[in-house]
DNA sequence: CGGTCTCTTGACGGAGTTCAAAGCTAGTGG
DNA sequence: CCACTAGCTTTGAACTCCGTCAAGAGACCG
């Protein structure tokens, strides 16, 4: 049914056939469209959200009333935020569809119990969860090191396809540099 | 023994004394005077860390040889560099104490022996990674929203101990600016 | 006290932003 | 299937935040 989720847990602990059955129980399908949201700030992130198919973004309203993305979720990625889930505080970000989505989402308030009948559910999040922070520690490494145009032009060749996916401003944002200058640095390296 | 480490485990999972003495056989004490290392460059890292007293930061050396900071970990906190870890690969990193300290470490291989012995481990493993996490996706948004002068000012009012407490020029490394724009700025709003 | 870190000052420069306007492109409805 | 429009990208000029460099003043430690 969710061959991606499942063969992306599979990489971490064993599950089998009925174990798959059992971990379906605990998740929800939304088929979503472009530019459909999975939270607005304002609400309080319930759920980690996985993408068996399609783009997310997350992002903010910076004071300048701009939209500052912070994340992308492709294919394969869980996404959520953790800071308003923990502190059960209302988020302050969006998480949105980029292109037409399947996304599942598992609701943390049952992810208890989940892991109360798949007892390694709890290591493979333990595990996934200390890879994003092992690509947090290197973004932060990457930041701190290059300057926005070698970070630019490292992003772009590392995902070259990714680029060629979102919109240029999308990109530029999450960099943290303006489309304007994006626009300078494709014409210089094209 | 080691009265901060059970606190800081006993505020997420259960943990008797009985549990609390299979822990301690996992855990090794090092005592550490100022500027001593517990990782360098080119070595893999094979252990988490846990300051049970004192302080540490965790830098490379940048392009232009200059230490750059990006982390600090204080009483109560861990520190890895999970990208090493978890691909067995040689760090970049340096990690070390910036005043006299108590670290513990638990070494990565055996920790799935200590998980087996006490499976609440594992949960509190996850619980703290999804926290750090958090603080990670916390830093990110306040790096994108503030100019750099906001973001000194924040950090500064937000841990004034901190502050206090080690080098100006390790906190202007730390948020990614060079020590004359700190002193600068320190003139200004003092 | 001497020497080595650490912090401050000020002049200058440049990477990257801002603003405004024009040129494209792709989605939508007629 | 074409035309229209809203959204995206490009251009160029002016500007600014913050880094660089160099030199001096403190501060800390043996």
């Amino acid at each position: 049914m969710y061959p991606n989720l499942v063969k992306q847990i599979r990489r971490y602990v064993k599950l089998d056939e009925h174990e798959v059955q059992i971990l379906y129980k605990y998740v929800k399908l939304s088929s979503l469209n472009k530019k459909e949201y999975l939270l607005k700030e304002g609400q309080i992130c319930r759920a980690f959200y996985f993408v068996e198919k399609g783009c997310l973004r997350m992002f903010f309203i910076n004071s300048k009333m701009a939209e500052q993305i912070t994340q992308f979720a492709l294919d394969g990625w869980w996404i959520a935020d953790y800071f308003s889930y923990i502190d059960n505080k209302p988020s302050e970000y969006y998480i949105q569809t980029i292109e037409k989505s399947e996304i599942l989402s598992i609701d943390v308030l049952s992810l208890d119990d989940l892991i109360k009948e798949l007892p390694q559910i709890e290591r493979y999040f333990r595990l996934i969860m200390q890879k994003a922070l092992a690509a947090s520690q290197l973004r932060t490494k990457y930041m701190s090191e290059m300057t926005k145009e070698e970070f630019y032009l490292h992003f772009s060749s590392s995902f070259p396809d990714f680029v060629q996916r979102v919109p240029q401003y999308m990109i530029a944002s999450y960099l943290g540099l303006t489309p304007e200058y994006v626009s300078e640095l494709r014409k210089k390296k094209p």
